[in-house]
Order: C-alpha cells, then sequence, then structure tokens
DNA sequence: CCAGGAATGTACAGCGCTGTAACACTGTTG
DNA sequence: CAACAGTGTTACAGCGCTGTACATTCCTGG
C-alpha cells in the first residue's frame, strides 16, 4: 500500500495476483473476465477499501466526467431551479456538475470561455448575460458548449431556448381573455444588452395588434436595474404620471413580486385593479400575495435537451450550431386567473 | 504539438529553448526565475496559446482545487444562497465548488462521505439532513470534512451553526417584546431526525419561561412534512381545533409562508391577530405579505468560517472536532414589526 | 582567496490510471 | 489439421504535469 494510506490499484492486484489491467477490468466492469478472476479481485477490493483515483483515471482517458454550469446567480430562483434540474439530468447520465458563477461580471463570463474551464470540464452549458454570442463564437475554442436563453444571430454555437416571443405573445393574450385592455410591459432594464427582453417586447405587441388594441409606448415601462424594488420604483412612477394600465407582464418573477409591492402601497387591488403575470414560474410565484400567474418555461425539458445537445458535441458531433426551441405554458394562479 | 491539437508543457518548453520545469515555474510564479527567461518564456505560452492541464497538475501534485459542497436542495432558498457564499468565499482563495445534492436522500448522503469523492475534492463541506453525527463519523476516512447545522455529540468532525437555543429563544423575545404572550411553534416534522427543531422548540420554551408563561404543548404544531404546504395545513387544524395563538414562530421561511398563507384564508390579520416570524432570512422573507420577519443566521461568517476550518485541515491539521459559533439576528419587518 | 550559500536552471522519475499490443489458450471450420 | 476467431490475461507505455536531486554560476564574508 502506498505510504499515504490510499489504496491503489497495483495494491489490489498483488493481493489478487493479478495484473493491474484485470483489476481495472473488473472496476470498469469489462464483459469478459472469468467470473473466478472477477470474485476473487473483487475481494481484495472490498477487503483493501480500494477506492479508483477519479483524477488518474481523468488523466489517463482525456474525459473528465464532469460538466461546468455557468450561471449568474446560484440564488436566483429560476437559476436555482434550473440547476437543480441539470444537476439531475448530468447525475443521472454519470455526469457532475460544477457551478460557475458569473455574477453578471463581464470578466467572469469571459472567463467561462477561455482558460478557467482548461481541462476541468468536458463541456459547458452557459447562459449569458453581458457578453454577445459574436465574442463568445470568437472566445470559443474547442470546448463543447450550449448556451442557454436567447442568443441573437449568427449563432454558430448550440443553444437552447423557449420561443420568448411566442410566449410573451400567450402571456398577454391570458391578460386578454381575462377582459384586460390597457396592458403593460415590466419591463425594459437600462444597459440589458440581451436579447431576451427584446423578444418579448415584441411577442407582447403582437398580440396587442392582433387584438386590435392600440401601442402605448408609456405602458412599456423602464427599469433601472435587476433588483425587484428598482421593479417596484418603475411601476410607483407609472401610477402617478403614467396612462392607466389594468394588467402588467413582468420580465420576471421579481419583477413581479415588486409590481405588486408597488401596487399594493398604492391601494390598488391585485387582480381586481390591476392583473399581474411574472415571468419564470419559480417558487417565489407560489409565496407572494396574491400568488402569481408565471409564464412557466419547462425547465425539466430545457435541462434535458441542453445537456442532450451537449452530451453529442462531447461524443465528437461537429457542424454548425443547433437550435432548439423548448415548450413553456402560462401557469395561472390568483394574480391574473383565468377567464 | 500533440496531435490532439491542445499544446502542452513540453511544447512551449521547446519553442523556448528552456526545460520543461523552467515553463512550470513560470506558469506557477516562481521567483527565482531570470526577467529575460521568464519574458521569452511567456511569449512562447502566448504566441502558443498554452493552458496548463489542470488534471495532469493535480495528478502531480495530489491536490484538486476543488471542494464539494454537499446540500439536501440547491433551489431551497436558504441552500442557495448558502451556495453563493461558499462559491464565493472559495473562489476568492483559488477553490472550486462541486455542487452534490443529496435531495434529503440517506443514501446520496452516505455516497458523499465515501467513494463518490474520490480523489475528486480536496475536502467537503456537508449539511446533513438523513444520517446521524455517528455513522457520519463510522463512515468517514480521511478525506477533510465539516459539517452545517446542528449536529448531536459525540462529534468527532468541525462543524459549524448558530446557537439554535438562543437564536429560537431571540425569535420568541422579539415576539415578547411586542407584547404577544400566545405563541405558538411551528413546528415539528414527523420522522425528522435531525436535532436542530428540539434545539429551536427548546429554546422558544426557554423563552417562556423566562417571561413566565405556560407551555402549552398544543401551540406546538407538528407538521406532517416539509412542504410549506404541510405547514398550512398544520396552522389551519390548530386556527379551528386548537388553543387560540396570537403570534408563531416557525421552523423555517417556507413554513411561515404557509402559515401566511393558512391565516388569510382563516380571516386572520397579519400582524394584528398573529405575528409571524420565520428563520433563514431568505429571499423569501421579502416577497411575502406581509414582509416577514426571520431569523438571519449570519450566511456569510457561516461559509466563511465553514470554509476556514475546511482549509485548516485540507493544510494537514489533525485533531478532535472543532465546534463553531456564528452570529445570529433576528430581522424584524412587517410580520413581526419591533415593539 | 576560498568555503558556503543563494540564484538559476536541467533531467528525470513518478502521480494512478487506461489503451494497446501481444500472448496463451480454447474451440471452430473448411 | 492448418488456419482462424474469440476469450482471458499480461506487460508496459504514456496521459501532462510537478517534485526532487543535482549542476552550474554568481555572490558574500572571513
Amino acid at each position: 500500500m502506498a505510504s499515504n494510506g490510499r489504496v491503489r490499484l497495483v495494491d489490489v492486484a498483488e493481493r489478487a495476483g493479478v495484473s493491474m489491467k484485470t483489476v481495472s477490468n473488473v472496476v470498469n466492469g469489462y464483459a469478459h473476465v472469468q467470473p473466478e478472476t472477477r470474485a476473487r479481485v473483487q475481494l481484495a477490493i472490498d477487503e483493501l477499501g480500494y477506492r479508483p483515483n477519479l483524477t488518474a483515471r481523468r488523466l489517463a482517458t482525456g474525459k473528465t466526467g464532469m460538466i461546468a454550469l455557468a450561471m449568474p446567480e446560484i440564488d436566483h430562483p429560476y437559476f436555482g431551479e434550473l440547476a437543480r434540474h441539470v444537476a439531475e439530468i448530468a447525475s443521472s447520465r454519470g455526469y457532475r456538475v460544477i457551478i460557475e458563477q458569473t455574477l453578471g461580471d463581464e470578466a467572469a463570463e469571459r472567463a467561462v470561455l477561455r482558460d478557467r474551464e482548461a481541462g476541468l470540464v468536458d463541456g459547458v452549458i452557459f447562459q449569458p448575460v453581458r457578453i454577445a454570442t459574436l465574442e463568445i463564437a470568437r472566445l470559443h475554442r474547442d470546448l463543447p458548449l450550449v448556451l442557454l436563453g436567447e442568443v441573437e444571430a449568427p449563432v454558430t454555437t448550440d443553444h437552447v431556448m423557449i420561443d420568448n416571443v411566442r410566449a410573451a405573445a400567450d402571456v398577454t393574450d391570458h391578460l386578454l381573455a381575462g377582459g384586460r385592455t390597457r396592458i403593460g410591459f415590466l419591463g425594459m432594464v437600462e444597459g440589458d444588452i440581451t436579447m431576451t427582453n427584446n423578444r418579448r417586447l415584441l411577442g407582447y405587441q403582437e398580440a396587442l395588434i392582433r387584438a386590435g388594441l392600440p401601442l402605448d409606448p408609456r405602458r412599456m415601462l423602464t427599469v433601472g436595474g435587476f433588483a425587484p424594488e428598482d421593479a417596484a420604483e418603475a411601476v410607483r412612477g407609472a401610477l402617478t404620471d403614467g396612462p392607466e394600465f389594468d394588467a402588467l407582464v413582468c420580465r420576471d418573477d421579481r419583477f413581479a413580486a415588486g409590481a405588486l409591492a408597488a401596487l399594493r402601497e398604492h391601494g390598488a387591488s391585485v387582480p381586481d385593479d390591476v392583473a399581474v403575470v411574472g415571468w419564470d414560474d419559480s417558487a417565489l410565484a407560489e409565496w407572494t400575495w396574491p400568488a402569481l400567474s408565471s409564464l412557466a418555461p419547462d425547465k425539466h425539458e430545457l435541462a434535458r435537451v441542453a445537456f442532450d445537445l451537449l452530451s453529442e458535441r462531447m461524443n465528437g458531433v461537429t457542424g454548425v450550431g443547433r437550435h432548439r426551441i423548448v415548450p413553456h405554458s402560462v401557469h395561472a394562479r390568483a394574480s391574473a386567473p383565468p377567464a
């Protein structure tokens, strides 16, 4: 046995009276090993308490069995739930997940694509929020990569998302079906460079146009930052200066929570005076009062499809970037009940 | 260059006309390298786009530069926030974090201590919920380990927690100071084997006794499961059959959210009729209506202390298990305002 | 002026595993 | 019955890096 106390393959081999490779074959479940030999090796493994050194295996095979999941914040409800799904899928396929928090930092996002992952993981699932796809394509070399969320063309990398235009239209239709006619959109974020919001705004507008309703730019609220309080602030402003609205389509559940707070302060009743719909269908939607109706991306499917695409890349599939849309639905709760 | 396209140390060495080890020294920032040599090596590194293979480095050094964080669910608000703090601390010290979700599964918790981590990480920070400390001590070999949360004696492993008895007493005192006299406790969970709740119940009882108030066992509510809905169900039952109460100390914020829902259904006003205090001070406390007062463990400190203890163990410190208490406070919000 | 050390660099073994080539068998086939 | 395919096993190189031992040069102080 090695002096550091750990049992190595060679120790087992010696004890069982076979070669290292045979032990390796047993450990890896290789078929062509005599049952009798296998039993002898297994006995030695158990007796010595042998555990393979994964680092050594990785160096030998060139596979790490790990993927990185890079996202802005692990404690954001949506990302937390997504992380859980990804971890479960990956785990069921024998992979482990390293969480990489970029915290919305541009340098951290670049690092995800470069040195940080060198030889550490077999692939990366990455939700960028600061750097553009063009730069991703430029920085990205041969590491298998799947992007999450809306990305602008030209896209040379695999990515998975929901149909944001359609989803925003569905949410707006849900409100229209409930008899709302003066529907606002909360909100565009200053300095937000992702396409996500533009697509959602577009879907919202399309639904209004289809319904023959006017587009009032003053009902499309701009928010100063990403915190719920920023959203509340924007709603407060709109309630005093802006045009009337009887419903709000929100960019995410946290913005919706901020909107609920501002409406409450103002004495507006939800959903009677103003209906509110969130986005992400995170656990938080259950906890607000009233509970939030929310656009629900199929997170499980999102994680599964992303992992499958990545898996193919890790198995050597090459070729142009692939584009996958996963389903969504409107999860109706009290803040915007069904018609 | 290697046929697989990756640049290796030896390629850089060849190009710069020095030995592999000198390149290694430059890469690792070793002091005693001639500036001129260093520059030449650096040039070769840049020209070839060399990135060290971390797996190989790990095999050579025996250090992985990674720790595992094992917890029940990454999408639980408290654990999500804790994960974020741990990831930030670890990252600032040059470590990376692997998230291990046990999902409250006993086998998964055992696996954390055994083969799963073999040679993969340098240490583990682990919040057990299913397996007892005795078993942890039995399974745990030489892998550096720090436990989070309440653990029963005898403790042979380092662990970090808040003073749950004291914290529960502080929360109860907060309610007493607000003039509440019929304070309930929500809740003991059926089949919960962790000590956490017993400690909290104890602190709650101590505070009542010190205040000269009677202990009414019927005000100590038992909950059928860990979901907020289970807590709501328990509160509903108490509202119809049980003794009156004018305040509730809750096991965590999610239970408190469940309690708020049940109270609302019943027409009880919070905090006028019943004050509610949560536990964990998770982001969720901001989103409920009214916003939850909550016992706030110093999560940042918790993460820091846990990492420091682990760090010492990873650096070879041996000896008996150490016990660390981190501070907490009562974060007062609308559901139980200060006196 | 020389022993003793610090500064700078090299050669090579070895971390613990897996892939590959090769070998010794056994049975199968034209 | 030679040729061959398939099975079970071994020996050993090699994954890409770092640690160790050692060579060489350059200072320093007695």
